[in-house]
DNA sequence: ACCTGAACACCGTTCAAGT
DNA sequence: ACCTGAACACCGTTCAAGT
């Protein structure tokens, strides 16, 4: 019996249906029934595809960290200076899109709800992302790249923090300002073997 | 006629008991049936002290910025580099209990569901917490006052939001590790009038 | 086999009725 | 006046019935 669309295809009508909902009206928006409207299936039907709603959302991440990936390619032999830059507006607007809600962590627990071949996807993509931090680290050769890796980090968070979501209530620097200083604070202190 | 409470010894009852279920069973166990069974009242009554649900989390957040700032009191004349390990691992904690959704901006928009008395703690309460970040680095004679304070306040963020909630994932170092480390670099290049 | 969508569970919120 | 709690709205999820 020919099958109408076969499961993959349906699987990635459902992710862009999800993608196209997060993206243009948010968070708020991404609903069973409205995902499954937007696919033109049943609201049933998408627990077919995905155990549960936030399987599909961490699907959805997985897929955006991969994009990030790619994005951040074109930048491999850039320099520091550049790199930070670029990473870390792609990694800004990408909490634009996916909120604080997002946490790697919080999925890949034993309670989590999301499924085991979501959890495989969001793993692999996560770890290419932070692979490509870990190199930057390693190449610029880094007194102590441990620790380097999680304040960098960190503050590629914090900033994607501040300046995703609404606008801070609080004067803030503006984006370019506020990335191109921490570009240049991060180069001098914490690549010291770097020279401009 | 007597009344059983006053207003604002019920109010004050009903924060305990959200605080209770926040800190106890996290974030997802405050549920407004379950906040009224712990003040000892019926869940409508809830309504007639917070406007939402969001506007209970609020008063909580708001309660709890204002502990931070007192417990950061004590250390306001100490060495910036334990001035802020005391201040990243408050923050860190704050995070750990109310999480990434906390957002002072996201309460106060316009089509936010918290009422105005609790918008009002909320930004005199947080205007407090960042007047110890502004105090910090004007104190230091910074060249660069707005920008560090942007970049001091990502990393603190950053660093709450990779250390608070469950482990992560990769590897990471210690919180005292990566604090420390955070701590000595920002002092070396955020303040470079400062002498150890 | 796979899909549908009515029905269930859960939780924020309202409001008619009680004191 | 203030409080109660049943009822409503909403949304994630299930599953008996349909094809």
């Amino acid at each position: 019996m020919a099958r109408q669309v076969d499961k993959s295809a349906r699987r990635a009508e459902i992710l862009r249906a999800g993608d196209r909902l997060l993206r243009e009206r948010g968070l708020q928006a991404l609903q069973i029934r409205e995902v499954a409207r937007e696919a033109g299936i049943a609201a049933g039907t998408v627990y077919t595809y995905f155990a549960t709603k936030e399987s599909l959302f961490a699907a959805l991440y997985a897929e955006q960290i991969l994009r990030t990936v790619e994005e951040f390619k074109p930048y491999l032999d850039a320099p520091p200076r550049e790199q930070f830059i670029r990473f870390a507006t792609s990694y800004r607007d990408m909490y634009g899109v996916f909120g604080r809600e997002v946490d790697v962590a919080s999925f890949v627990t034993p309670d989590s709800l999301v499924d085991g071949r979501t959890i495989e996807e969001l793993l692999s993509a996560t770890s290419q992302l932070v692979e490509l931090m870990t190199e930057f680290i390693t190449k610029h050769d880094v007194p102590q790249p441990e620790l380097t890796l999680t304040i960098l980090w960190s503050l590629l968070s914090g900033l994607a923090l501040h300046y995703s979501g609404p606008r801070q209530v609080f004067g803030t620097s503006d984006w370019d300002d506020a990335v191109g200083f921490a570009a240049d604070k991060l180069v001098d202190i914490l690549l010291p073997n770097h020279t401009r």
